[in-house]
DNA sequence: CGCACACTGTGTACGGCACACGCAGACCAT
DNA sequence: ATGGTCTGCGTGTGCCGTACACAGTGTGCG
């Protein structure tokens, strides 16, 4: 385990809870689960772009300087921040013995993550997750695939694909939020904007597929349109992983 | 037409050409070709974080503020840079009959276009393309699926889902540059450094399937992992798209 | 028991950033 | 010529991330 906390940047083993053990010096007084609450309170209430050093030292009434002493740089504070957010996912539903059902309930809880919480897909990110809790998301993840017939690299990949799809599809369907500033105008306001001018540009000859599409009233009509589209989508992800199920099916 | 120039954005009417006409007042220096050309110059050279409003007008001999006369924030200097970087998409070969070759073609250009300039996965974007590249990419994408049963709404999503599922594996595969310094180690040697970390964290016991992933090697072997990586999932995507096109096609 | 030292939080400072604002001059239609 | 308008420029502001030196604090070891 020392081999760990050697070579592990200090965020790491800060979240790994290596912290615990007794050391010289004064107690700390701040803790990465409270800066990492503070900075997400921040960014719920003002967006990502508010959150800042000094921002998340004055809400925990400590100065800028002192979080570097649990987080190395905006990007760790970052990292501690996805850890916060989404949390640790709900246990499984052993009851759920489908794939599909399973991945759906996956797929839904990390859609409902990014609800609660937009600026995640803001988040800029540099390196695969090593965090504690979003290594029990992946786990989940790869989890859910058990008693298929795919292979470990199927496995990730699918579930790569379908993490892939959650976050692509929520930001398309959220027109996402603007991080500096509380707009008035909802989301299907929006959407209308968008849709009035794109039917202003979308010259039919140059654009012939675009103007059917827009005349065809596909942009400006919507009802529960998240939900449906994330569905209707997120059927189709796995109706591909489906076959390659078949695929990796050895015919009898 | 008139109306066209009084709702858009500034930056728009520029990229839509509507700069043509005499107007009163010095002859501009500058274009916005060129400062999208100077800004993904310097991007490309020297990481999307390198690219500020001072660093882009010192390229071009003029100062900081002369560029707001054609590009109002830093956003909208985005939107010129991706329109730039990503260019007009090559015109569709028609002997290309199939959907799945002509949506398979479309998808490696944009992965292509990525690898060019790897920055487009981090330029942060608040709203759906209106600028007329992109439309040209976006109506190339949706013609693909012409000749099938599928809806306007149909062939949005797939376009969409198509697009997403590019971004999201090429930003995985890639493993994210970092934006502000050349680094020293290959994407292999930080697949490499994930591997063994991911090793030492995957505790067998609480993340089992994480764990038998890694003793399977998934991580640690990669052969020319991009590209196989990448047609592979494409391929289920596209399974995906077909079974919905066999559910939209009417039984006899 | 006391001491060295690792570790804590703090203050100051620096360079860079996006951008507000006001200005002088260039060019057009009249 | 002349008025209005648009160009590019210079100055200035407030914020950002973070490097660095420093003083206080508590622990384990001698």
């Amino acid at each position: 385990m020392e081999e760990t906390a050697e070579k592990l940047p200090r965020v790491l083993q800060l979240l790994w809870g290596v912290e615990g053990l007794a050391r010289p010096g004064p107690k700390p007084g701040l803790s990465i689960a409270g800066i990492g609450a503070a900075a997400v309170k921040i960014a719920d209430e003002a967006g990502l772009g508010a959150v800042s050093m000094s921002r998340v030292a004055a809400e925990l009434g400590f100065t800028t300087m002192s979080l570097y002493r649990y987080v190395s740089s905006k990007n760790d504070l970052y990292v501690v921040m996805v850890e916060e957010a989404f949390g640790k996912p709900e246990p499984v539903d052993v009851a759920r013995t489908g794939w599909r059902e399973r991945i759906t309930a996956w797929a839904t809880a990390i859609r409902d993550a990014i609800h609660r919480h937009p600026w995640l897909l803001q988040v800029p990110l540099f390196e695969p997750p090593l965090s504690p809790k979003q290594l029990d998301w992946m786990e989940q993840g790869l989890s859910a695939f058990e008693g298929t017939p795919l292979t470990g690299q199927d496995r990730l990949s699918s579930m790569v694909l379908v993490n892939i799809y959650v976050r692509g599809v929520t930001q398309v369907t959220m027109s996402v939020f603007v991080n500096n500033q509380a707009i008035d105008q909802t989301d299907q306001d929006a959407d209308q904007i968008y849709a009035r001018r794109l039917a202003l540009l979308a010259d039919p000859e140059r654009f012939p597929s675009i103007a059917s599409t827009v005349l065809s009233g596909t942009f400006t009509e919507d009802g529960d349109f998240g939900n449906d589209e994330f569905q209707f989508g997120l059927r189709t992800v796995l109706d591909g992983i489906e076959s390659l199920i078949h695929r990796r099916t050895p015919t009898p």
